[in-house]
DNA sequence: CAACGGATTAGAACGATTCTAAACTGTGAG
DNA sequence: CTCACAGTTTAGAATCGTTCTAATCCGTTG
């Protein structure tokens, strides 16, 4: 059996803890479980709730406060990054390089759009004062 | 006196009215008043409560309800169109045609870039099954 | 000037998120 | 290894934007 590209078993828990307190986030049962989780396959795009609820079904108990502080510390630490696509939900995005999403309201599912792949060209200079923080796209999409 | 560009005294009413009529709408005295400040001047970007405000302001009583209930007729009817920037209110926007958004998040500010400013150049083909609803461009801004 | 169906409204209800304050636990010192 | 403390978790309450309910109101049409 050779090393696969992430810990799937045991390991995933080590691999969270050394995440964690490279952060510098204390790897508690709750932050190593929700850690696990979110970094055990490449990209991927939840809500508290999504999270909650499958952190609920692997059997573990967290409550819903701790998702949401676990949520946000993670992306104060650089470690996840928030998405504003839909006026009732956030979505937290496990890819916090540059690039954009395919939004697809009536599943809320968001897909990744590698950040080479789109080009925003002719963005102004912002008002006096004000500096461009960053450009987002969100591509809506509907069935068929 | 020559003639303004929008009417901002008793006419205001009348073109509102004439608005409504077209949309299909019952030109009511609440949605007379709501058009009336929405689109007596060019563009603007409101929120359910601050469009509220801005009616109890003027001295007209009209409840938040209605408000809301007014907003999304309107955008239903193709008067306004939701912009999607903040994850905790819903803004709303008179400039109905193609455009994309600075966004102020300190201030709540929305700021037009016209539609043929921003090019978007290399959007995927979306996923067999979807096709593009359309596409946003947030540039979010900070201070200084 | 009815009378009818759509519109308005106060207030309750909702759902996502945040807060509170009490119980718990990781950590590092001793 | 144990203790003590600061940081963490949690149940439940609270918040807040938004939606719903069902009673009242009013614009329109005959
Ligand atoms: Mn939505
Ligand atoms: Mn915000
Ligand atoms: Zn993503
Ligand atoms: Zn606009």
């Amino acid at each position: 059996m050779g090393k696969t590209l992430r810990d799937t078993g045991k390991g995933a828990a080590a691999t969270a803890t050394a995440k964690l307190r490279h952060a510098g986030l204390r790897p508690t049962r709750q932050r190593v479980e929700l850690a696990s989780l979110l970094f055990k396959t490449c990209d991927r795009h939840v809500t508290a709730e999504s999270l909650h609820d499958e952190v609920a079904g692997a059997g573990v108990k967290v409550s819903l406060a701790t998702v949401y502080n676990t949520l946000h510390q993670f992306t104060e630490a650089g470690l996840l990054r928030q998405v504003i696509v839909d006026a009732s939900r956030s979505y937290f995005d496990t890819n916090t390089g540059d690039h954009q999403h395919f939004f697809l309201e009536s599943e809320g599912m968001l897909i990744d759009i590698p950040g080479e792949t789109i080009a925003v060209a002719g963005v102004p200079a912002p008002p006096p004062g004000l500096s461009v923080d960053r450009v987002d796209v969100v591509v809506r999409v509907k069935r068929a």
